[in-house]
RNA sequence: GUAGGCAUAGCUCAGUUGGUUAGAGCACCAGAUUGUGGUUCUGGGGGUCGUGGGUUCGAGCCCCAUUGCUUACCCCA
């Protein structure tokens, strides 16, 4: 049989132990300040219904779903005619009938929907879960990723919001992240500021554009804008909006007296001041919070506030996001129930960790003795101890026996396992145990009680 | 979807205007060392130069195509 080149899919990669150990201490890090603030655990399905998630993440979205093909004969099941009509959308829905999950939020509110007479509200749930996007990968952008998820849902309450803002600032200040802003907005000022202008209802045009301010410039926004036919007056009228600047407080001020002719808009004012005082009261450790107007993201079930976090240290997208939706569960037929939420995107974090050398030195959690003996006696001889060693929970191996002293001790140095027990004649005689240290270089003789003791220490 | 860059040993990469048998470091295996590694020395295995075509007396190098990877745009964690 021809061997095949082996490789995995582009964008995404294996974890080799020392990655899984680091990828393993962000996940660990984030969870346990979920759990903190009262947040349970849920895991769902890696593939979902297709209808499930379609039309959730606007046209450019449905685009990027992996989608898995039917099993067995689907193509005979399938409209001859509609096969030759070359139409994807509509040949797709009849090949495939599953997707791998896109996002965490999608699959949470399907959740709900399905266990809503077991769960108490407000149900807080995080969840830390590959997610898969048939994206084109670059620098920070991978097509199979985790995202660490943290939802409220049934809760109005603007204190989930500050409640956010606190665990971003707790978790990412706990993993060693010196200089990072958590940006918060809401999508009532956005709102606000179509009203004001007449354009409600091309609201979306308005926030992609305006969204785009740090990287195109005003210049580049006011064009985008004319061409989604907003006129030079609009753009007048919304300039000093945009530009925001100064403290969260005065730009709050500013907004207050723009938007005063907008319900929603001073709605979103007032929401922002909650949230902004709820953290008065509790301030931040490491985090900057900024209110920033220009922080729209694309996806169009937000409501009210809408949140990313931002490292300063090093070039790289958002490491994290979020936002309250008033009606996600309204899809699937639970009207009225409320959410807000925040992700992680953690290949994100690790690759910010790596970059800024913030991994501690796990000391090393893998094994603590390797015993290495000369012949088969003394591997029969080290089995009792090995059971010694392992009933104290020290993590120990012993090496099969027919190698070669060297090799055993460059294994013993390849998995930076810090001890050897020698186990050979002189050994089995006297009941004195050669134990090494690996580091120092330094070996005593002792018995295997002695030696027990050390390593537990 | 749009545009650029790269492809040579398991890994990271050299390879001169196109010229004889394609190199280095790391890793691996063996020996120096019959009971001692992480430093040293010696030797060894490893290659369809991504794939296919073309130009040429001659191609790792030039041209065309193709595949894969990668970076940026769009969008996103």
């Amino acid at each position: 049989m021809a061997s095949i080149k082996p490789s995995v899919p582009k964008g995404t990669r294996d974890f080799s132990p020392a990655e899984m150990a680091k990828r393993n201490y962000i996940f660990d890090t984030i969870k346990s300040v979920f759990r903190k603030y009262g947040y349970q655990q849920i895991e769902t399905p890696a593939m979902e219904n297709l209808s499930t998630l379609t039309g959730k993440y606007g046209e450019e979205g449905d685009k990027l779903i992996f989608k898995i093909l039917n099993s067995g004969d689907y193509l005979l099941k399938v409209d001859q005619q509609l096969l030759l009509s070359l139409n994807v959308q509509r040949v797709t829905a009849g090949i495939s009938e599953k997707a791998l999950r896109y996002d965490l939020t999608v699959p949470f509110a399907r959740y709900v929907v399905m266990h809503q007479n077991e769960i108490a509200f407000p149900f807080k749930r995080f969840q830390v879960q590959p997610v898969w996007r048939a994206d084109r990968p670059q620098k920070g952008r991978y097509r199979e990723f985790y995202q660490c998820d943290a939802d409220v849902v049934g809760s109005e309450s603007l204190l989930n919001e500050a409640e956010f803002v606190m665990i971003y600032d707790e978790a990412l200040g706990k993993m060693g992240l010196k200089d990072f802003t958590i940006k918060i907005n809401n999508r009532k000022i956005l709102s606000g500021i179509a009203e004001l202008i007449d354009k409600s209802d091309n609201i979306t045009d308005l926030t992609v554009a305006i969204d785009k301010i740090d990287k195109i410039g005003l210049d580049g926004v006011s064009k985008e804008l004319l061409e989604r036919g907003f006129s030079e007056d609009d753009i007048e009228k919304i300039k000093p909006v945009i530009l925001l600047q100064g403290t969260n407080e005065a730009k709050l001020a500013s907004l207050r007296a723009t938007l005063a002719g907008s319900v929603i808009g001073i709605k979103g004012c007032d929401e922002i001041e909650t949230v902004l005082n709820y953290i008065a009261g509790n301030p931040l450790r490491t985090a900057k919070l900024e209110l920033d107007i220009t922080l729209a993201r694309g996806l169009n079930y937000y409501t009210g506030a809408i949140f990313e976090v931002k490292t300063n240290e090093v070039q790289m997208g958002s490491i994290g996001g979020g936002g309250r939706y008033d009606d996600l569960t309204g899809m699937f037929g639970l009207k009225g129930l409320t959410g807000v939420g925040i992700s992680f995107g953690a290949d994100r974090i690790y690759d910010v960790l790596e970059e800024l050398d913030l991994f501690p030195q796990t000391a090393s959690q893998g094994t603590k003795v390797l015993i290495c003996c000369f012949d088969a006696d003394g591997e029969k001889f080290a089995l009792p101890l090995l059971k010694q060693l392992r009933d104290s929970d020290i993590p120990s191996e012993l090496y099969p026996a027919g190698a070669k002293i060297k090799k055993q001790l460059d294994y013993a140095n390849a998995r930076q396992v810090p001890f050897t027990i020698m186990i050979g004649s002189d050994e089995m005689q006297s009941g004195l145990l050669t134990l090494k240290d690996m580091v120092s270089g330094g070996q005593e003789k002792l018995p295997a009680d002695e030696i027990v003791k050390k390593l537990k220490a």
